[in-house]
DNA sequence: TTCATTGCAAAGCGTTTGCACAAAG
DNA sequence: CTTTGTGCAAACGCTTTGCAATGAA
């Protein structure tokens, strides 16, 4: 069972009813992704109707306590991802549905050179796929 | 000598004056990246005052037409890639700029299965990068 | 004359902000 | 009582749209 109580008071967050209710959604189904608007109505499934202030208030910030990843796959809307690990992703935008890649599951033979000046920051891989 | 007319007459588009003056900019780089933004200040640069409007149908038609590729990186903003091959990007955050990564610079040893019921329609690598 | 194109201003969409009110410590 | 969090509505940044005016064919 998750201490959702005490993961709030780890990252120093008051255990609102609000955010209480968010972590549940979040922490109930292993990796996970959500967007503002389908949190909001999975919120509202289960009888929460909570303001999109606040919940974009509480995605912002367990992503900036590192709590939460932030993924761009297009334009105008913004990913959170529960999986904290270094991965990939599929994108399936018939579905507007994210999927993990194990980082473990992709592997370069031949990586290009860092721009001089630059270092590396991150590398992300976005396979988008669509359905037979 | 890039001949735009000819261009604009197998895209099926008039040769107005305002399209000219973007493919203009546009071929006139090699490999260029713009959004509609920075591709309005080039313009205005060149004293060519031309709508916001015309610029977005501009772009959006000429990718529609496959003479540009979008190109997404962060949330709000559409960039145009004139490099029509398949290939990937550096992306620089603090310089807003994007860096063309040849397709044959990257190779895969590993690389994960597709989910079933899926196939695969297209690999993107962005290797956020920034200065040391 | 016909039809594509332009440019403006308004609307759209997801996101953020300001601020009064409510709730936690 | 102090401080953080919530919720509304307004503001925001980028993009799109509606529509009258313009320019190419």
């Amino acid at each position: 069972m998750y201490k959702i109580t005490e993961i709030l008071k780890y990252l120093n967050l008051r255990p609102t009813l609000q955010r209480k209710a968010i972590l549940n959604i979040l922490l109930k189904n292993g990796n996970f992704h959500v967007t503002a608007q389908s949190l909001g109505k999975l919120l509202k499934k289960k009888k929460y109707n909570i303001s999109t202030a606040t919940i974009y208030n509480n995605l912002n910030d367990l992503s900036d306590k590192g709590f939460l990843k932030k993924v761009v796959v297009e334009k105008n809307k913004m990913w959170f991802d529960t999986n904290l690990k270094a991965h990939h992703h599929f994108y399936d935008e018939e579905e507007d549905r994210l999927i993990d890649i194990d980082n473990n599951s992709i592997n370069f033979s031949k990586f290009p050179k860092i721009p001089k000046g630059k270092k590396l920051e991150s590398v992300d891989v976005l396979i988008k796929v669509k359905k037979i």
